[in-house]
DNA sequence: TGCGAGTTTGACGTTTACGTCAACGTCAGA
DNA sequence: TCTGACGTTGACGTAAACGTCAAACTCGCA
């Protein structure tokens, strides 16, 4: 649990917090989502994070609160069961310019799309959590019966 | 679109449809989910599928009902990013035998932790169908704003 | 009798998403 | 000055989920 300030690229880090931390370190964004930073630096070359060089030579990573933003939704993408190219894509359209009328329009094909996709995810997860519950009824109301033919030591009907 | 009999393992195949078909070839499995028969063999190899044998030599696969379920099972488990061992125990737990009390209580344990992961799950998808929407609403409004500063030949407003 | 369509097993190739070293630089503190 | 803790760039390894051959068998049919 060592703070270890380091080099620190931080003018005003984590711990102002004004607003927004403005800039993170590698480790900052590994430990708040529990990730590697070999994780990382794999997004970064798969070309979801842009994060900007500081120290001597311009080695360090400094990571901006957009990239961090970037993560996040790198990561719900992924929880949601899209590959990190597909991610990339979503992610782009997302902050890319969008002032002119064609712009605009292709954006909300995409949305389109994308929507659709989530709309379908919705359809299979709703189908699925009804099932779940079907079953822990029916589980529940046997284990009832059960208990009630044959009632275990240390298991009082209605403490449950 | 040739139906090719040859074999066929299929006492009352699909074409009867009294209730259900009993027995279907890997092809037929194929077709229906639109899948490889590599891919439903590895699935057998996974654990996912066990089927019968049957034709000269016992070599050609024959499909029940039930194995057709698993695999439909299966299908949906990848849709919503469960990886196939993961799929395969969830699958079995829930075609296993739950006549004891304590089956059952260990087939709520495991039910109970599979819908918090579904509802998180939703938490994820909820979220991003609705930023999706806000941004659709923002765009849209954006594209009727200069669309009504500088309309668009060929795209009468309040006709799409 | 040979062809095509379908089946089998086996084995190796591929993509994705990292893990796991290795070898090195740097900075603060004992 | 040396040790840790952190950072960097390669380079190679790996697990999952198949794809892609190859070589062989069987069946119905022209």
């Amino acid at each position: 649990m060592a703070l270890s300030p380091r080099f620190d690229p931080r003018p005003n880090g984590p711990h102002m917090r004004m607003t927004q931390p403005a800039q993170f370190t590698i480790s900052d964004l590994a430990r708040e989502f529990d990730l590697t930073t070999r994780a990382i630096r794999f997004y970064e070359d798969m070309g979801l994070l842009q994060p900007q060089r500081a120290g001597p030579g311009g080695r360090s990573r400094v990571y901006s609160a957009r990239d961090r933003t970037r993560l996040k939704l790198t990561l719900r993408a992924k929880r949601l069961g899209l590959s990190l190219i597909e991610a990339r894509e979503i992610i782009d359209i997302y902050d890319s310019p969008r002032d002119t009328g064609a712009q605009l329009k292709k954006f909300l094909v995409v949305l389109a799309a994308h929507r659709k996709a989530l709309e379908a995810q919705m359809a299979d997860l709703v189908a699925n959590l009804a099932e779940v519950k079907t079953h822990e009824r029916e589980a529940r109301a046997l284990l009832a019966k059960a208990d009630k033919s044959s009632p275990r030591v240390g298991e009082a009907p209605g403490s449950g």
